[in-house]
This record gives structure tokens, C-alpha cells and sequence, in this order.
RNA sequence: AGGCACGUAGCUCAGGGGGAGAGCGCUACCCUGACACGGUAGAGGUCCCGGGUUCAAAUCCCGGCGUGCCUACCA
């Protein structure tokens, strides 16, 4: 059978393209709920239809990725559940922006025109970022895949939103809330991103209705003076104990208001006195509701001021601002401006300036649920990981305020309460038909949406077919684990928490698993208007997406953020080549036939598969304790610098040699091997490992498929891992000595070593061979008892003793050269060893392990320091 | 204002009470029949500073300095 080639070099580009659609095709994503196995469930952070695959989406789907291939390799049934999210005030926009290149406005079109047209919209570009996660390679189901608008999610909305109402825990009401005059919706806390502005601190003059002086009142925001209706100072303030009068005029308006007396206004800020604008501040609401002081909204939707705003009606807040700012300073009541650094709101989707307004919405109250969330982390029954985030959720569920759902947008799923003239509201699963209360037909619905996370939280139960009790929720509800970054702990995961808890009464997750920040090289966020973003898709048709995968999850330490650099991703395409190459030279090297397992294994053998599987296991539980930086660079390390480094070279001569049953042997032990490799670089790098695997002569169906290296096949061999360890010191230290004396590659050494103890010299005899051929010496050979090398560079190893001789080769004074450095060494070490064990704190406190570990330390120093003396003081000898 | 991280090789970062590690970069030599996206060898570190705990601190504690992030209604 003629053996398989294969390239020179990796091409990613062409091999990719072919496995994700077999792998769709033959069902290997497919999560079955009523297999036999056990569950893993994981559901897939919803990206938004408008969403392009950014850094973020990659490293996050490469760990779930990593998580689900890995767990299907590990005998258990995989169930990751994909989607979308309808994403309400993103994709109104996207569509508004496209109308408006066409001339046209949603309202041209009306509601459920416009509505259409955000399906066609999806229709057409809302399977972009399913395409570039399918390109990543994430092995979702996607035969279940879920949209947060489809109609069973609607229905999961529908039915959550009206038992809370039943419950009274979603109620209407008349609050301060985030208002965005771009977008012309209200948004919830979360929603609104505080960001420093330059600001100025304005103090302004209020005169007293009795003309006997003026108050002065400091704001940031002196437009919403016109919808002062009060001043407050503080009772115990003593520079207000005695004023001149109790009324103020409000400057530029004339109206008359009351100075009240609140302890919530400070004494130390501002002047203390403090002007009462119960429509467009949140504590000025609470301060009025406790004086029964009148609201007056100055501002409409756009953010202009209306008609209460007098001579300012139609000037937008900004101008409103400078006019105000402008009149005051030509009345003379302006007193003083200074500058002042304060955060203020801006709308999380269009970054526009936030305005606090006095709004009818719909609230959720969450302190009771948020309760209940708080403590199922503390009881363990879900688990946040890294832990110190436990600490930042349970702030936030401490100090939660309630959540209003209501967007004033189209898309979204309608608030299902309809309003009836007689002033009933109805809130219910299905349309009603007539007012339960006067029995009127004529109702009217709720034009508000909910808050698209209002959908997402319900998305571990609610893409599983809930409310029915379905095959799906029994077999993987509640999920494994949830994968994330901390931005959406707030907003999504807490949230999810608080519905899985109170509809399905179980969490949504049992661990949730929080990734870093994917930042630039220089560490900043990655950011469209810095320019600094890399495209992961570039990335990926640069260096393949294995590599890239790879780079991903070697970099996802616990606990600190990413900075993505290309030279690093360049780094792990080269590992890729080298796997390649690996598997260039073992299909060079195998027959066509599968060949029996060494009836004599050698040491080799021994020790590659006692190797592979320590491996296999220490990268089972990296993975499994998510340190997915740890569980890639194990397998790194072990497969180039263990299994390319040395078993590839150390089998050469016997795949090269003339001993048929010993290349057979070595042949079915490297395939053995090889593909137990691929298996563990599977859930980094699916594609390249799925393809080298079809490559594999005897391979059967897709490395998908296979099994993980269990730990336990007792093939563990502790003995030929020390024998090998031994092996490799040895000629470790002939090519140091090449090396260091500048011995040309092409130049044979003769390699004579002396061994101090019986094991290894028995070791050593029956091994030269491989010394002869890793260290490139034309001869090995024991020395005669009493021989001590001559003219000899050497090497004191623990018990063996390595000489080159260097006679003809070099000079010697490169030998002793290194020898001085060697002695250095040897002395530093010998010399804290020394110190530790004169103490004798150490000796009397310190666990007995841990002083044998250090007398044994130092003998070896010792003797190895002796030795060096000794063959400096003769390689000088001879110089 | 509060909270949370982080300062370790030139760069990017692991590690985390008893032998300073990796990748990239760098130096020297080598196109050895898988791979120059490669091989072999090597150089390079007050583990931010100062105290404390301990037989022992890069590691734990306290205090600085520096950096980043998050939360927050003092107008």
C-alpha cells in the first residue's frame, strides 16, 4: 500500500472548509435526551443578529468549544445550544439607519410594516455571525437553534411576563427613569454607562419672594431649572437656619416656590442649598413625593424643552443650556461657574447623553428574586468561577434597584397588557376580547417592548421548550456551566439566575465560568473608533483557525485580561506546522496495515505512552478545573518537546533499521501515540486533528468520535519515565559539551561515561545506542573500571559521570571555561543548601520530607562540586 | 467615594511559603532522509519599594508607589 503524503506545510484554508460541514452532516453536534449518557449542557451567550465575530465572540466560544469537544471525547452526551438575540434597540437602529438611506423614517412605514421589515432584515443578514461561529469551528446543535423573537420563546416571554404581573411583582408606574432622546426609549440602570464629562458647577441666585436677597443654588445642570419646583437646604444647616424669607422666585420663570428643609441635602457640597427638579432627577423625585411638590417635565422625548419651558420651548437641552446660562449671567444671578469632573449616563447603544425624565413604565420588582439568586451562590448551588466574583455579584444583588423592562421601541416582544377605556388594565397569555371589568370590546394594547434581556434571562429554560416539560429541559436542565465575560454579569447572567430560580426553582447553571477582556497589544480595549481592533476572521485566514483557537485559549489565564498580539497567534501557527510535520513523518513511517501492539515493549514504547497519558489527564483536569491556559500549553509542551523532540527522534533508527518486528512494533506504538495526540489537541484545534486523523491508516469514522486517554489503562510506568529522564540527562550533556566547546554538528565525539551505581550503568549499556545517535558520537562505551578519561571535557550528572574527549577537538581552555561556570553553579547551589542546613530552626521546624529533600541537595552539589574540581584541575593540566 | 485586579527575563505573560518558568525576541552553530513555520546549545531576572509573620517570603499580612477596571444619586 503505497503510504499516505502529505504537504510540506499546513494549509488551514482548504481543510477547514471540508470538516464542519461533515461534521454537521453526520450529526457529531447533535445532542440526543435520551441517551444513556450523562448530560453536559452548555447554552451559548445569544450574540446579537447585527453582531459581527469579534475578538470577545471568539475567545468565548473557543472556550465553550473547548469545554463541549472535550466533554464529548469524555463519554458524556453534549448538548450546546445555540442562538441569537433579537438584540431590540441594536437592530431598530440598523434598520431605522437603512430606511433612512432610502429617504424614510419607520414612522412612514407604521408599526407592523416596520416590523416586517426588520424580519426581511434578518432574513437576509442575521445569519452572519452564526456563519462566523461556524467558521470557528463551535460544534453547537445547530438543529436547535434558537432566536429570542421565535415563537416559542415568545410564548416562554409571554408566560413569564404575565405570572409575574400575577404575582405583582411586574407593576406600572410613574418614576425617574434613563431616558435616550436619540433612540426615544427608556432604559434600565444598567443600560445607562456612567462616563466622566467636563462639567461645570454653576451657581445661581435665587431671589427671595420678598425681595430681601437671593439664595444661591449650585447645579450642573442648569436648564432643569425650569422645572424647579423648590429649594431645599438642610434643617441643621446653620447659615440657613434664619432666612430672609421662605419663598424664592425661580430666576428666568418668576414662579414662586417653597424653600423646604431636608436632611438628605449636604451641608458640605455646593452651597447646601439645593434646587428641587422632581421630573428630572431621581432624589429631587423621592424629595418631592415626601414634600407633595409638583412635577413639572420640562423636556420632551428629543430632549428639547416643551411648552413648560416658557420662552426656551423648542431649544434643544444643549442650547437650552447656553440660553439659560447666558440670561442668568445678564440678570446678574449667575454668581460664579466652576469646572467640575462628574459621570453622567450615556445610552450603552448609541453613547448619547442620558436625560433622567419622569416616565409611566414597567417595572420589575426584583428585590425577592434577586434574594433568592444571592443565595443559591452562597449555598454553592451555583459556582462562580474565579471566585472573587462572587463578591461583585452579591454587591450589585444587595443594592438592586428595580428593573424596568418597558422600551418605547417597536422590535420586541409587545408588552402583553392591553388598556380599556374604563380605565382596566388586563394583562394575559392570549388577546382578550372584551374588558373583564365593564365588558367593553374596545382595547387597546400596550405599544411598549420588553428590554431585550428581559428574553435573554429566560434562555437556559426557554430554548429548551419551556413552558412545556420537555425531553430536553429533564436531560439538561439546569446546564453545566454558562461560559462568559464579566460586562454581561449584571445584565444577563444575574438575571438568568433570578428567572431559572423562580420558574424552573432550580439554577440555570451549576458553574459559571468568567473569561477575561480581549484587549490590544498595548492593553487598551479594542474599540472601533481607536482602530485598534483585530478581526478574528482575519486572523483566522491568516494563521488558520486552529491557531488561532489555540492562541486564544493559551492565553486565557484566570483572573486577567487578554492582549491579543499577532507574533503570539504566528507562535501557534507554528505549532500547527509542527503537529503537520509530526504527522508528515509518522504516515512516511507506518505500513498500510495496523500492526500488533510490541510483545516486548522497549523503553521507548514505555515511556511515550506512560507519557501521553500522565499528559492526557493532568489536560482532562486543566480543562475541567477551567485553566484552559494550563490544559494548552501541557499539551504543547508535550507534544513538540516530548513526543517531536525526543520519541520521534529516538524512534527513527528503528524505523530506519533492519529489524522488521522492531519496526513494527515502534510503528504501532508511534500510531498508537500519534493518534492519542490528536485526541488531546482535538478540543483546541478541531480541524487540523480531525483531518490528520482521516489520515491515519486504520482510523475509523471522525476523531470526534473517540475516546479520551483514560488515566487508568495502567500504563502508567513511573519506572521507564526515570529510566527515560536518565537517558535523556546523559545526552542532554554531550551536546552541552558540543555545544559550549563549539563542536560543529558534523564533527563525531566519542562519549565514555562511568556509572556509580549498578541500575544505571545496566541502563546505560543496554541504551547506547541512542546516546551514539541523539548526541551524534561515533562511539559509547562504559569506562574500565579505575579509567578516568583523559584530556576529556565532562559532565558529573547524579550518578553517572559523562567525558567527551577533546583531544584533536578543541583547546582546553573552552573546557575550563565551562567548568568555571559549572563550578559557579555548583558552589551557589551547594552554598544555600549549606545555609539551610546550618540552621538549626530550619532542621528542627521544617517537615522531615523537606530536610532529607535538602541534605540530599547538598550531597549532590557536593559531589558534583568535587567532581567538577577534579577534572578542571586536570583539563588545566593538560593546557 | 467605595470595590476588584495587576506590577516576575527585552516584550507578552504563567506560577504562587522550601530548586526562578513559558512563548516570542536575542546570540552561536547547523538546510542531519517530518518540519528553517525547523534543529542543537546559550545569554538574560533586587520576582515594584518598605516593613511584618515564619526555621524559610517572589509567594502570606500591613503600608507605600504605579497601572487597569468596575460600581456609585452628593446637586
Amino acid at each position: 500500500m503505497q503510504p499516505e503524503t502529505l504537504d510540506k506545510s499546513y494549509e488551514p484554508a482548504e481543510v477547514e472548509a471540508r470538516w464542519y460541514e461533515f461534521w454537521e452532516e453526520n450529526g457529531l453536534f447533535h445532542a440526543d435526551p435520551h441517551s444513556g449518557k450523562p448530560p453536559y449542557s452548555v447554552v451559548i451567550p445569544p450574540p446579537n443578529v447585527t453582531g459581527a465575530l469579534h475578538m470577545g465572540h471568539a475567545l468565548n466560544n473557543t472556550l465553550q468549544d473547548v469545554l463541549c469537544r472535550y466533554k464529548r471525547l469524555a463519554g458524556f452526551e453534549v448538548l450546546w445550544m445555540p442562538g441569537t438575540d433579537h438584540a431590540g434597540i441594536a437592530t431598530q437602529n440598523v434598520v431605522e439607519r437603512q430606511l433612512a438611506s432610502e429617504g424614510r423614517t419607520r414612522h412612514d412605514l407604521g408599526r407592523e410594516q416596520f416590523i416586517e421589515r426588520v424580519w426581511q432584515w434578518r432574513e437576509e443578514y442575521g445569519g452572519r455571525i452564526i456563519n462566523q461561529l461556524k467558521r470557528l469551528g463551535a460544534s453547537c446543535d445547530w438543529q436547535r437553534e434558537r432566536f429570542t423573537m421565535d415563537q416559542g420563546l415568545s410564548r416562554a416571554v409571554r408566560e413569564v411576563f404575565v405570572r409575574l404581573w400575577e404575582e405583582g411583582l411586574i407593576y406600572q408606574g410613574d418614576y425617574i427613569i434613563n431616558w435616550c432622546p436619540r433612540c426615544h426609549t427608556a432604559l434600565s440602570d444598567l443600560e445607562s454607562e456612567h462616563e466622566e464629562v467636563k462639567g461645570g458647577l454653576y451657581h445661581i441666585r435665587y431671589p427671595f419672594k420678598n425681595g430681601k436677597g437671593y439664595l444661591v443654588v449650585a447645579t450642573t445642570r442648569p436648564e432643569t431649572l425650569l422645572g424647579d419646583t423648590a429649594v431645599a437646604v438642610n434643617p441643621k444647616d446653620p447659615r440657613y437656619r434664619n432666612l430672609a424669607d421662605d419663598t424664592v422666585l425661580l430666576p428666568l420663570l418668576g414662579r414662586e416656590m417653597p424653600i423646604i428643609r431636608d436632611e438628605y441635602v449636604a451641608t458640605d457640597f455646593g452651597t447646601g442649598a439645593l434646587k428641587i427638579t422632581p421630573a428630572h432627577d431621581p432624589h429631587d423625585f423621592e424629595i418631592g413625593l415626601k414634600h407633595n411638590l409638583p412635577s413639572i417635565r420640562v423636556m420632551d422625548d428629543n430632549g428639547a424643552i416643551n411648552a413648560e419651558g416658557g420662552p426656551y420651548a423648542g431649544l434643544d437641552r444643549f442650547a437650552a443650556r447656553e440660553k439659560v446660562l447666558a440670561d442668568l449671567e445678564a440678570k446678574g444671578l449667575l454668581e460664579k461657574k466652576e469646572d467640575y469632573l462628574h459621570s453622567v449616563g450615556h445610552c450603552y447603544r448609541c453613547k448619547t447623553m442620558v436625560e433622567p425624565i419622569l416616565s409611566k413604565q414597567w417595572f420589575v420588582k426584583v428585590g425577592p428574586l434577586a434574594e433568592t439568586a444571592m443565595r443559591a451562590v452562597e449555598t454553592g448551588r451555583t459556582r462562580i468561577v474565579p471566585e472573587q466574583w462572587n463578591k461583585t455579584y452579591f454587591e450589585w444583588m444587595t443594592n438592586i434597584r428595580d428593573w424596568c423592562v418597558s422600551r418605547q421601541i417597536w422590535w420586541g416582544h409587545r408588552i402583553p397588557a392591553w388598556y380599556c377605556a374604563c380605565g382596566e388594565v388586563i394583562v394575559s397569555r392570549e388577546t382578550p376580547q372584551t374588558c373583564p371589568k365593564c365588558g367593553g370590546a374596545e382595547l387597546r394594547q400596550e405599544t411598549d417592548v420588553l428590554d431585550t434581556w428581559f428574553s435573554s434571562a429566560l434562555w437556559p429554560f426557554s430554548t429548551m421548550g419551556w413552558p412545556d416539560q420537555t425531553p430536553e429541559l429533564k436531560k439538561f436542565y439546569p446546564t453545566s456551566c454558562l461560559v462568559t465575560a464579566f460586562d454581561i454579569l449584571f445584565f444577563w447572567v444575574a438575571r438568568m439566575m433570578m428567572m431559572g430560580l423562580k420558574f424552573m426553582d432550580e439554577v440555570p447553571f451549576k458553574d459559571v465560568y468568567i473569561h477575561a477582556l480581549v484587549r490590544d497589544a498595548s492593553g487598551q480595549k479594542m474599540s472601533k473608533s481607536k482602530g485598534n481592533v483585530i478581526d478574528p476572521l482575519i486572523m483566522m485566514d491568516q494563521f488558520g483557525t486552529d491557531a488561532f483557537r489555540f492562541t486564544l485559549a493559551a492565553f486565557a489565564a484566570q483572573g486577567r485580561d487578554i492582549k491579543m498580539s499577532e507574533e503570539r497567534i504566528a507562535g501557534y501557527r507554528n505549532f500547527v506546522n509542527k503537529i503537520w510535520n509530526a504527522a508528515r513523518f509518522t504516515l512516511m513511517n507506518l505500513g498500510g496495515e495496523q500492526e500488533a501492539a510490541p510483545a516486548q515493549p522497549l523503553l521507548e514504547d514505555r515511556w511515550i505512552i506512560s507519557r501521553v497519558n500522565r499528559t492526557a489527564a493532568q489536560v482532562a483536569q486543566a480543562i475541567e478545573e477551567y485553566r484552559f491556559n494550563d490544559a494548552a500549553n501541557l499539551a504543547y509542551q508535550f507534544t513538540w518537546h516530548e513526543f517531536c523532540d525526543w520519541y520521534l527522534e529516538l524512534i527513527k533508527p528503528f524505523l530506519y533499521g533492519d529489524d522488521p518486528a522492531r519496526r513494527a512494533a515502534t510503528q504501532a506504538t508511534l500510531r498508537e501515540v500519534f493518534s492519542r495526540v490528536l485526541i488531546l489537541l482535538h478540543p483546541f484545534m478541531p480541524f487540523v486533528t480531525e483531518e490528520l486523523w482521516h489520515k491515519l491508516p486504520g482510523a475509523q469514522g471522525s476523531v470526534m468520535r473517540a475516546q479520551w486517554p483514560s488515566g487508568e489503562e495502567a500504563e502508567s510506568d513511573p519506572q521507564a519515565e526515570q529510566a527515560m529522564g536518565l537517558l535523556m540527562e546523559v545526552i542532554g550533556a554531550v551536546r552541552n559539551i558540543r555545544g559550549e566547546m563549539g563542536i560543529s554538528p558534523g564533527q563525531e565525539v566519542e562519549v565514555i561515561w562511568a556509572a556509580g551505581d549498578e541500575a544505571a550503568a545496566r541502563l546505560l549499556t543496554s541504551h547506547q545506542d541512542r546516546v551514539l545517535a541523539l548526541a551524534k558520537a561515533k562511539s559509547v562505551r562504559q569506562a574500565s573500571p579505575g579509567e578516568t578519561p583523559q584530556k576529556a571535557a565532562s559532565a558529573p550528572l547524579g550518578a553517572v559521570t559523562v567525558y567527551v574527549p577533546l583531544a584533536g577537538l578543541v583547546d582546553f581552555s573552552a573546557e575550563a571555561q565551562r567548568l568555571d561556570k559549572e563550578i559557579a553553579k555548583a558552589e551557589k547551589d551547594l552554598a544555600a543548601s549549606q545555609k539551610k542546613l546550618g540552621n538549626q530552626g530550619f532542621l528542627a521546624k521544617a517537615p522531615q520530607e523537606v530536610v532529607d529533600k535538602e541534605k540530599a541537595k547538598a550531597s549532590e552539589a557536593q559531589s558534583k562540586l568535587e567532581r567538577l574540581k577534579e577534572n578542571l584541575a586536570r583539563v588545566k593540566s593538560f593546557m
